[in-house]
DNA sequence: TATTTATTGAAAATGATTTTCATTATTAAA
DNA sequence: TTTAATAATGAAAATCATTTTCAATAAATA
């Protein structure tokens, strides 16, 4: 086993406690190995490290709590282009700040960035305040990829 | 069959020559179909548009067109998360104009929006160029998405 | 405690995308 | 031109991520 979460309850769980949803073994070990992990991981990634943790939690499962999270804002669900889906944790209190993405469109490769955040912030910011009102969206997230060709593949 | 390029060639076969890629009829399919729609298509879509057209072009070869056209850099592809590939043409002469995305998490609708390309064209520009250098990357084309809970579904 | 409801995992199904491979069309060379 | 090399094609098979089904289990509630 592993350890439990601190105190009362991890900031996650009071969101599922909103919305019903049950805060069981697998959604636990799902959620831990996401606060862990830096990169972008796959269902596989999260499923592989998942049952190293507990045998018995299958990838059904781990598909269907990503799936939750994401639907929650917990999670960003990206696609790179590569066949599967990633996933990252919105808000890693000790991993990896928000950040954006420059992908090689020959190799596949995905630099993150975090640089410039203070110049996007305000254009974010003031965009999504126009956008929420004009389309009356509730909107969590966002996601800013550039493309191109890196280095080796210019 | 239908009617041919204008005068000596459309601009995406210059591109074509460069990469001494050949302009073959089924390539042109696809070409003349991205450039008749304004929606984001799947691979699916393209085919059946390619087939009504030319019913002995395989969906392998569709497959293979927009990828190689994804790496040229004359069409982007999205992942919105509902399990296919969007494809678009980036200058889309007669097309909609450059736009952005507005995602929803629960029922997964796309909403376009080009509003606010101003501050938009400025951020992105500056970003760009910082990126560009600093990474040594070739930077073609940018994607940025909103993510959220439309109006139905907040 | 009994009963309803949510969650789970295994196996099967689905469905998009890739690979293989033999054939055909195109270009380059002789 | 004719020929040789190469690129492009399509059908069928193979992959592989993701979903669905369904019976079993765990948790919340009456």
């Amino acid at each position: 086993m592993r350890e439990k979460r601190c105190g009362r309850g991890a900031w996650w769980q009071d969101r599922f406690q909103d919305m019903g949803a049950r805060i069981t073994a697998p959604r636990e070990v799902v959620l831990d190995i996401l606060h862990e992990t830096d990169d972008h991981v796959s269902a596989t990634d999260v499923y592989v490290k998942a049952h190293e943790i507990n045998p018995t939690i299958g990838l059904t499962t781990v598909y269907r709590t990503l799936d939750m999270l994401t639907q929650m804002g917990i999670v960003q669900k990206f696609d790179f282009g590569d066949g599967k889906s990633r996933y990252e944790l919105v808000n890693n209190p000790d991993g990896k700040k928000h950040h954006h993405h420059l992908i090689c469109l020959r190799c596949k490769t995905i630099l993150d960035y975090t640089e410039f955040l203070d110049d996007e912030l305000e254009f974010i910011g003031k965009t999504q305040n126009r956008l929420s009102k004009k389309y009356n969206f509730n909107i969590t997230d966002h996601a800013i990829s550039f493309y191109g060709f890196c280095e080796q593949c210019k």
